[in-house]
DNA sequence: TGGGGTCAG
DNA sequence: ACTTCTGACCCCA
């Protein structure tokens, strides 16, 4: 029977971190007035609100104003959250030791801080445990706050230290008590006191208040702080394992802390899963058809239900989620939570986005010209996020304004959402999802002589519209209802710390970039030689292209030229009524410089744009 | 790598 | 009605 459970790792102590209604905390906080108002933000509105000129996360007061007479609308301003977000989450980082900060969302924060635990278990006195210190930084035992070793700081779970749940012996009883029990306990403790501290810091040096699980992995210290609302701490006591010893049989608390939750409340087990699973336990597939599914559901399923199920178990689970397409072993995945099992890492703090994405969902899209018109604003807001996220300023650089790339995205990313297609016999229309198609993304957007306008509209000309195009081949009749442009496949850039001439040292960036932008290296060798044909106004600039010095091959040379005072070609672009110029000569494989207007085969683009970039 | 899916806040 | 917008990860071909 006990082959069947995964063991469980609880040699790390993870906090799991939730501000106080983040969003008015940002409010309150640019405006500290405000605390004492009553303050509501409206999160989302539908799309009558947005005919009468209202937004999401606007205020409420200043909503009341615009509804009447339809006047102030408040900007997109995600960007005070995310900026409140990144602040507080680099407060955090600063206290950790090993870098493992994750954040969820712009609310949530894991910590794992097993080597800070560690560290003050081994210099606790046990002989005075009340009156301990608890040392922040390695190498400065004066940096620190003193705290009580022989309590929980904050809630705990159970709450009741008379619960039977609770191993009253497994208390370390501070001098009379030599050692104690259970080790577990004595680090939870440890971690809970080390929460209260950060938590007070992030309150006193922020302005922020925030609720706070601590347990042993992400799943168990996400779900305990749930417990005890605003402005508190859980944290989950030992035993975490059940005992079956003969003198006394133990329930773990883990067991009992899960299985009163409902089975769709476990991070990770989403909507489907959690519908999957629900629907078994409760055999009633068939009336979930009926319609009763969107309404409160009716019975809800727990992690008991589950977990105790007949014939329960990881390959039964894997069984029912399992399948193409699905995650391999989500079965055992599903079943390890069920049991409170997490062994998810707490990832390293991150210093670039994997992925930035811009979207919005309209009503309806079905012209070319309301497309094109969103898609400006779309890679505007784009364009604007990858300069606030992706650039910081060069320090190796003399010039005050200098900025660096922390990384190159190498991949833009055009989805909609097309409105189901109105089928002719039955009502039958398939489920509403995304559709997209990629490409590399022009490396012109890097640039930072242009206008943002200016690199927009060509972002838009030359790789949306195409893309666009891809994605919906058909001339009319598609019916849009979201648009999404997204910038991934980062690729960092080497730290700064190279200091060297700075940015403007080309062959610098050659270097660094060569390992990691291979797609910016000619690669073909077969290129002829012979010089792209490119529009000229006289002063030409010339530049060569190394390859790896690989296999006895010699360095390929190409010689580019450019001029940056043209006028990109509007060929296959759209005019003002949303009607294709289509170059219908179309080969297949020349295309345009954005920049200068060149013609030239496609092989050959991605060098020529690196020429513009580095010259511009 | 491109396209799609699930999950989360 | 499973919303909105954003981001991370996983699967398959």
């Amino acid at each position: 029977m006990s082959a069947m459970r995964a063991a469980r790792n609880d040699s790390r102590i993870i906090i799991h971190f939730d501000y106080d209604c983040f969003y008015a905390s940002v409010f309150e906080n640019e405006n500290p007035s405000l605390k004492a108002l009553p303050l509501l933000i409206v999160v989302t509105c539908n799309y009558e609100a947005r005919r009468r000129g209202l937004r999401k996360l606007q205020l409420i007061h200043e909503a009341k104003k615009i509804v009447p007479d339809l006047v102030i609308v408040l900007g997109e301003e995600l960007g005070r959250f995310r900026d409140a977000s990144k602040l507080l989450y680099k407060h955090l980082a600063a206290f950790t030791w090993s870098g493992k900060v994750e954040r969820l969302g712009f609310d949530e924060v894991f910590m794992d801080v097993t080597d800070l635990v560690t560290y003050n278990l081994d210099i606790l006195n046990h002989h005075d445990l009340p009156h301990s210190f608890f040392q922040l930084k390695r190498e400065d035992p004066t940096i620190g706050f003193s705290f009580d070793a022989t309590q929980i700081a904050g809630h705990s779970f159970p709450e009741d230290l008379n619960d039977p749940h609770r191993d009253q012996d497994a208390l370390p009883t501070s001098a009379a008590m030599p050692k104690t029990k259970d080790p577990l306990l004595l680090r939870l403790i440890l971690g809970s006191h080390l929460a209260q501290h950060l938590r007070w810091s992030l309150e006193e040096e922020k302005g922020y208040t925030s609720t706070v699980g601590i347990s042993t992995n992400k799943l168990l210290c996400k779900l305990a702080g749930n417990i005890h609302k605003p402005k508190a701490q859980t944290t989950l006591v030992p035993p975490y394992e059940s005992s079956t010893d003969s003198s006394e049989a133990c329930e773990s608390n883990v067991t009992a802390f899960l299985d009163s939750h409902d089975i769709g409340k476990i991070p990770g087990i989403g909507f489907k899963m959690s519908h999957t699973i629900r629907n078994y336990v409760l055999s009633r597939t068939a009336e979930f058809d009926e319609g009763l599914i969107y309404g409160e559901t009716k019975e809800s399923v727990t992690v008991r239900d589950v977990r105790l199920f007949p014939g329960m178990g990881p390959q039964f689970l894997e069984s029912l989620l399992g399948g193409p397409g699905t995650e391999r072993g989500i079965g055992g995945k599903a079943w390890n939570l069920i049991n409170g099992i997490d062994d998810s890492e707490v990832q390293k703090a991150k210093q670039v986005p994997t992925q930035i994405s811009i979207e919005d969902s309209y009503k309806s899209l079905s012209t070319m010209s309301e497309v094109v018109k969103e898609l400006r604003m779309l890679a505007s807001s784009l364009v604007k996020r990858m300069h606030t996220d992706l650039l910081e300023d060069d320090k190796d650089s003399d010039a005050a304004s200098a900025k660096r790339w922390l990384a190159h995205p190498k991949t833009l990313r055009l989805s909609t959402r097309p409105r189901p297609p109105i089928n002719a016999d039955g009502t039958r229309t398939r489920t509403f999802n995304r559709i997209s198609r990629s490409g590399p993304l022009p490396n012109f957007v890097f640039t930072l002589k242009e206008s943002v306008d200016a690199v927009v509209e060509k972002l838009v000309q030359v790789a949306l519209v195409p893309m666009f195009r891809r994605l919906h081949p058909q001339q009319a009749g598609w019916d849009i209802s979201l648009v999404n442009i997204a910038v991934t496949n980062m690729v960092e850039a080497a730290s700064s710390d190279g200091k060297h001439g700075g940015g403007r040292d080309i062959g610098r960036m050659f270097r660094k970039q060569d390992e990691t932008l291979k797609e910016w290296r000619v690669e073909d060798r077969d290129v002829p030689p012979d010089p792209i044909k490119c529009a000229s106004n006289g002063d030409q600039v010339q530049d060569s292209i190394e390859t790896e010095p690989s296999a006895g091959n010699e360095a390929l040379h190409i010689v580019l030229t450019g001029s940056e005072d043209m006028i990109f070609p509007t060929q296959n672009s759209v005019d003002e009524n949303g009607v294709w110029e289509e170059d219908e000569e179309d080969e297949e494989n020349r295309e345009v410089c954005s920049e200068c207007g060149a013609v030239m085969p496609g092989f050959a683009m991605a060098a020529h744009e690196r020429f513009h970039y580095l010259h511009n």
